[in-house]
DNA sequence: TGTTCTAAGTTAAACGTTTAACCACATGAA
DNA sequence: TTCATGTGGTTAAACGTTTAACTTAGAACA
């Protein structure tokens, strides 16, 4: 069926070692010997088979992508879009890749992903979240391992991060700018680096404009990011407090939820509440009022990601590298000025 | 590093050959031995190598999945969701999916996708339409092979198809049973057998009803699905017609864009215009109104794609088989009853 | 007793590459 | 002439499996 490098080599009549070469442009091979087997390379419409190249060569031409169920299902458009990302690249840098979920309560013993047992990867991408542990179990293994959007506690990784301060600073400072005082930040999985940096940016932003930084007013819990925990933290935040102008969320998602609270609960947006999101997610521009968010450039994150993980697999390098990318605010319509 | 299956040999003090025996369930191995041997692989955390399986066995373990970059770009929401259908059946079924877009202008001489060439798949999914030349070429590799969601012109395949028809015929029934007697088609992708199954189910919903079919009424083209698309055919048709009560647009992308027309147009929907749209897209929920749809079960899709795959792949009987996934309408709020 | 059969394994080739080690020849220097 | 160096390849082993063909020991049978 598909020809084989004995083929092209009987052939072009040359070892199949002269063949190797010739496609790996290694060893030395005069120029009309190249010229020879490139041609009849092309015309048998040669292709060296992956599994054999892998067995010998230890290169399978896949990447792994491993992201938890939880995120992938709960926030679904991002964690799709920062994949789609990572494979658009990965097609110019001739890798496919391979996905796989994994369950957030990864323990002691737990199976890894089967491409790292199989080996079927040369290197990984981790996007989001994920327990240290299987980080610790999968460093074991010494496979190139970046991860995106995430930075682990315990574990120094080579990794691409949102500039999440930043983000949360634009956003409250967009809502102070607009002459907000009693600004809320709510959001979920509040453990997670992304999160606590978005807060961070949140209270640097008042602390600037010397407002004094209300505990009331921040509203987090630990669940996964969905519309109903958006909700309930927009109804606990309202039942503490009557006089909120405006409410900085953790993420798009969170925000989608606390707007439907607004809406069930006859507060207008943005006259009587101004709302600013996180991560500019398709939907938000179909929401009414379309909403301010801050975007986070998800397929750039997606693409620097596996550019460094190509870089980190062809360099013996091993120096740890770290990428920031740069977010700005998107302003729309659920936002208004007081002044 | 990884244990081979040397290793688990001389440990288990057997042959390699009785080593594969009992990984594979195959070849007459005493229960005592297996269990022996079955103890060590997990001591030694055995896992066979892909490539090194692949080699021998022609079985990759991977899965092809070539959609055309037009579909998933402007698309994306639907064809995501299969793919994730596909994936997350693939996972259960221990295969990875290797995901590739092509341009819809594939030619002769076009280099086919690389899985196929470096035969690192053991079958191919095609979701939505596809160059009929490429089918003809991929035919000729012999690969197992299903098409989701489009039926070749000369081409036969085992595919698994919505039943567009009924589903046309459904939505028109609705405005129908709604009082409603000009109802318009739109849509773009009009050479996609899903879009004029759908609009044959608009005409024999029409004709069972005893209404006329109004050409003027049905406004088609072929360029690809985008909201634009949806907006410009919805001009074109108000530039034809007065007395439109209903539209039912050939998938949700369009009828988002008709919907955009509608409202910088002063119509108010679902007063003065009805609207269906087909789909489900996770978005159709927040626009305002939300959008009455047909539900197409994007996930079960995939799901049953990757099932008749699989069959295929594992057995020997080449029998052509199709399989129609039904779907219904979700009534919303972007129709009204006019009786 | 010798023959046949069966159960439970083993042996060794094969899959399609890559690559370290080797070889043959030409050139140039001593 | 001899020896080192460089050029352009070839040879053959190795990668980790699978699997067809073979072996061996014991059971069954005539």
């Amino acid at each position: 069926m598909f020809p084989t490098i004995k083929d092209v080599a009987k052939k072009a009549n040359v070892s199949t070692a002269t063949v190797s070469h010739v496609v790996n442009n290694k060893g030395r091979i005069s120029p009309e010997t190249t010229k020879k087997v490139l041609k009849t390379i092309k015309e048998l419409n040669y292709h060296p088979s992956r599994s054999a190249r892998g067995l010998v060569s230890q290169k399978t031409g896949n990447i792994g992508f491993i992201v938890t169920n939880n995120h992938f299902l709960k926030t679904e458009a991002f964690y799709t879009r920062i994949f789609l990302g990572v494979e658009f690249e990965a097609h110019k840098n001739e890798y496919y890749v391979l996905l796989t979920t994994i369950g957030s309560d990864f323990k002691k013993g737990d199976a890894l992903p089967r491409f790292i047992l199989e080996q079927s990867t040369d290197g990984i991408i981790i996007a989001g979240k994920i327990p240290e542990l299987l980080l610790e179990t999968l460093c074991q293994y010494n496979i190139p391992l970046v991860i995106l959007d995430y930075i682990p506690k315990y574990f120094e990784c080579s990794s691409v991060l949102i500039d999440n301060v930043r983000g949360g600073f634009l956003a409250t400072k967009h809502l102070i700018d607009y002459g907000h005082k009693n600004i809320a930040f709510i959001s979920g999985e509040i453990s997670h680096s992304s999160i606590t940096g978005r807060l961070r940016g949140y209270k640097q932003a008042l602390k600037e404009a010397k407002i004094k930084i209300n505990n009331n007013l921040i509203e987090t819990n630990d669940e996964y990011l969905s519309r109903q925990n958006g909700y309930d933290a927009a109804e606990k935040l309202f039942k503490k407090n009557k006089n909120i102008t405006a409410i900085f969320s953790g993420n798009d998602t969170i925000a989608i939820g606390a707007m439907q609270y607004l809406k069930d609960n006859n507060y207008n947006i943005p006259e009587d509440i101004s709302l600013v999101g996180f991560d500019d997610v398709e939907t938000d521009l179909l929401l009414d009022p379309p909403l301010t968010t801050i975007q986070v450039p998800k397929i750039d994150l997606g693409i620097e990601g596996l550019q460094l993980l190509v870089n980190i697999i062809n360099s013996e390098n091993k120096m740890i590298k770290k990428i920031i990318v740069p977010v700005e605010i998107k302003l729309r319509e659920s936002t208004k000025s007081k002044l």
